[in-house]
DNA sequence: TAGATTGTTAATCGATTAACAATC
DNA sequence: TAGATTGTTAATCGATTAACAATC
């Protein structure tokens, strides 16, 4: 399902080229996954290639964003609007899939009032009254992590279903209520666990704690190395696709 | 490997409590993990722990530290400085952990020489010069879509091999350069499909084409969403820690 | 010693993928 | 028909986790 997206956005692609039908193959390069995943994956949803032939792009499209539930409105509310909330914003990925900005939540009477891509912020105390007149079930918290706790259970308390959390914090949330959480700088933290790794002299060598361990811990080390190394490492010099990671999906939606 | 970064960051929270020691157990549910899982994560470092007692919080903090490499300074270079560029210039969460960000780059002229985050926005044409100079190896792409692979290109070029993706594009790179790639519109569309979900009358429930499939189909489509349900959807009500998903980091970094 | 908790084994679970029959 | 490509099976691979011996 994490990977519906991923599809997608390649379909699109192609869609925009007008391309009529597409192979699981060249799809599957395009999204930077094996074929016979895609294949199964497509299977889940239905059969809708042609043996033969391929996938029809147009009609994927439609499937999958049926699937996605992007064919409808989605209201969200951004709360906390500092650098990263005027990103979001203003960040075109969200209106093009159906997410629609329903308001700009702010505590900062200097912030309030202002506007950002042409909404106005708006303050905290409106939050309830903005949920539930627009029916907002998705909330984008944005706050510094020691304010995202509390707007968090003003959010779930008025009615928002699903959490997206970029500040730092792990939520506390009832039953019925989803939450994912975007964190850059743990995405950097592992990058530079590879550079890390990269900068050792021999080939997966490194001046980590684990190189001067005993036998059995080195051995572990270097297994573990080894299954690291493929982050998104490119199979190949020569133009090899890297699709590299999705903001780890696989794990929490395994189908 | 890419739990670490959760663990390190609640042991940080415990270090800032002065909490001397933590149990797998306690430490797990702060991390929202399992506790087998934990310690055999622990396992591949070595045995920092004592049976009986538990683990030293600042020793562990210490040692994740050391094996995630920010206890050494990473110079990066964010190219494109919109709104996202600007936002991740004033990220804190870099900075505190040995990121420190050597140059702000973009091709616009109106941009360029602006300041954000204290820092001169530079051109790109000066993209070579600093990444040498700095002895830079990771770069921040917050470009339009249009633009990350040429800049990408120039980035590998000029000698950086990690690369953090904000444009939603798929790059494409040479052997031994990772990329990451962060998508806020997928987030967001995970949590549409959930919500989706949610909204249908029977528990499970949907309007999805996998409801109107014939019966194999819609086994499959029960399973999947069996699956996929468990999101972030909090274990209880009373409080349960939702931890959600890391970007997801799991299934590419598997040890 | 008694209680607690680690480190590790072994079983389980689920995801990935090669291979190929079905079929366009 | 011949070639191509899907849909699906079955094998493989790896991650998760319960359980428990080791040991503080």
């Amino acid at each position: 399902m994490a990977r519906l997206p991923l599809y997608l956005r390649a379909l699109t692609a192609l869609s925009e080229r007008s391309v009529p039908t597409v192979s699981s193959e060249e799809l599957a390069a395009a999204a930077g996954v094996n074929s016979a995943k895609l294949r199964k994956d497509f299977s889940y949803l239905g059969s809708y290639g042609t043996r033969g032939v391929g996938y029809d792009v147009e009609y994927l499209v439609y499937q999958i964003s049926r699937e996605l539930g992007l064919t409808q409105d989605w209201p969200v509310v951004i709360v906390g609007i500092g650098n990263l909330g005027h990103a979001l914003a203003n960040y075109g990925g969200f209106a093009s899939r159906g997410f629609r900005v329903a308001a700009l939540l702010d505590a900062d009477p200097a912030v309030v009032g202002s506007t950002a891509a042409g909404l106005p912020v708006r303050h905290m105390d409106e939050l309830e009254d903005i949920v539930t007149a627009q029916q907002v079930s998705i909330g984008v918290i944005t706050t510094p992590p020691g304010a995202a706790q509390q707007v968090c259970d003003r959010l779930v308390e008025a009615g928002v279903t699903s959490i997206l959390n970029f500040a730092p914090t792990v939520l506390t949330v009832p039953d019925g209520v989803d939450v994912r959480k975007v964190d850059l700088s743990i995405e950097l933290q592992i990058l530079a666990f590879h550079e890390q790794r990269k900068a050792g002299d021999e080939p997966g060598a490194g001046d980590s704690v684990l190189d001067r361990a005993p036998g059995p811990v080195r051995a572990a080390a270097a297994k573990l190395r080894r299954a690291a190394g493929g982050t998104a490492k490119a199979e190949q010099a020569k133009g090899k696709t890297a699709q590299g990671t999705e903001g780890d999906l696989s794990a929490v939606m395994p189908a």
